[in-house]
DNA sequence: TGCACACATATTGTATACAAATTTTGAGGA
DNA sequence: TCCTCAAAATTTGTATACAATATGTGTGCA
């Protein structure tokens, strides 16, 4: 049996649930995860507190860890601030980047690529979400970081559905996605402020678009359901 | 001897940290810590997790744990970033305040201006942070509610000097500040955003100016140094 | 059948003992 | 005096035992 380290744990755990392996509202069991990863409930319960800060888990006392939810009344929220975070953080990026930070950026862009033209769902979501929590450290701004890294976590969790093999018009927005990463690069690169929160709020509006579309999906056609039964109607 | 719960501690922590009785970058002790509080070191450690997941405290691999310091580059930041925050979320405040908080607001604000006018640095700087954690209640956005309680940590921070009684002139801006704080909860009250931005704005004035003077403090006179020794000379 | 209550089980919270790492101390030598 | 290095002391990290709380189950009674 493996060995994990405590760091090990802490960014595994973030891993499957941003990867949504771990479920929204899902218990968190101590004794069953410090057996998962054979270490004992303290360093464990230590690492959840942790998870909690981050708001990847929410705590109540002597009731445990769950998965954090989304909430229809959170996501009202989450599309409501997204933007303009997303856009600040970019144009702070294009002002402090560093070149090895660039580097990283790009380094990302190609695993993001990779997984997302092979349709490796989570795998491309945890590479987008890696990709843009690099432009959130170029930001160097540690209040603003603060609620990126909370609207990523939702944001990473909602996509996890783009990157699944579905219909043409489905891999075409997948390179959409991909050229505006290479653009996005190109103007952090040049410094150009402007440029990236154009940039930056051309792929939210990307992003949003599927993810209203998933969130409200076609509606099950009313005749099936009156043919069967009335009492379940809605 | 008093007994602590798990929830005071950490209430106590935060408020020794806010009123810098614990200063920037002061190491936590574990096990002093837990004596103070008479618990075992497994919670304590709980709860420093916790407040390094808020941005009070730092905390390093075998190295434990800090109180968060307030470093030149990070003030930059601070400096760039709060207005923006602290103005989105008065707005949202507009919106989405109860009517429970707004009492909550009127409360605190009663709490503020006592304090304010006694001078009591330390009191009057943690009931301005509860004033203005409760707008951030109001607002009910997560994921700005994350940035804005950051800032707030190093706001109150800095804002301890403010309250002290000194020149009668700073006397005078205390009083305006409370002024400023009536007309934002009429603002909230009545809904009306765009004058809830604009107070904010024009409170943020008034607190940046006051950080900046401090931070800049008047010069020594040359003179004086010159006199005793050159070699210690700037 | 439905409800209340007590008991059994499971899960979380805390204290303590010990292991691992870091920091301090001091002896020895150049 | 200064430096090096090893042992001691301090501090942090982890495992385990036990206490406290929550949850599930079954029995007795109306």
């Amino acid at each position: 049996m493996e060995r994990y380290t405590k760091l090990d744990c802490l960014i595994d755990l973030r891993r499957r649930i941003l990867s949504t392996e771990l479920k929204p509202g899902h218990d968190l069991d101590e004794a069953r995860l410090s057996d998962y990863y054979s270490m004992s409930r303290t360093p464990l319960r230590e690492v959840l507190q942790r998870l909690q800060g981050e708001g990847y888990v929410v705590m109540s006392e002597n009731r445990g860890a769950k998965v954090a939810s989304m909430d229809i009344d959170v996501l009202r929220t989450f599309f409501q601030t997204a933007p303009m975070v997303y856009a600040n953080i970019a144009r702070l990026a294009c002002e402090n980047r560093t070149s090895a930070q660039l580097d990283a950026l790009k380094q990302a862009q190609i695993g993001f690529a990779k997984a997302a033209k092979l349709s490796d769902a989570a795998e491309a979501a945890l590479a987008n979400h890696t990709f843009h929590a690099i432009i959130g450290d170029m930001a160097s701004n540690t209040y603003l970081l603060a609620s990126l890294a909370r609207l990523q976590i939702d944001h990473t969790r909602m996509s996890q559905t783009f990157y699944r093999p579905a219909a043409p018009a489905e891999t075409m927005l997948v390179l959409k996605a991909i050229e505006q990463h290479d653009a996005m690069i190109a103007a952090i690169e040049a410094g150009e402020g402007a440029l990236a929160i154009d940039l930056t709020l051309q792929h939210w509006d990307l992003s949003r678009d599927r993810m209203e579309r998933y969130v409200r999906a076609d509606p099950l056609p009313v005749d099936v359901i009156s043919l069967k039964d009335n009492s379940n109607a809605i």
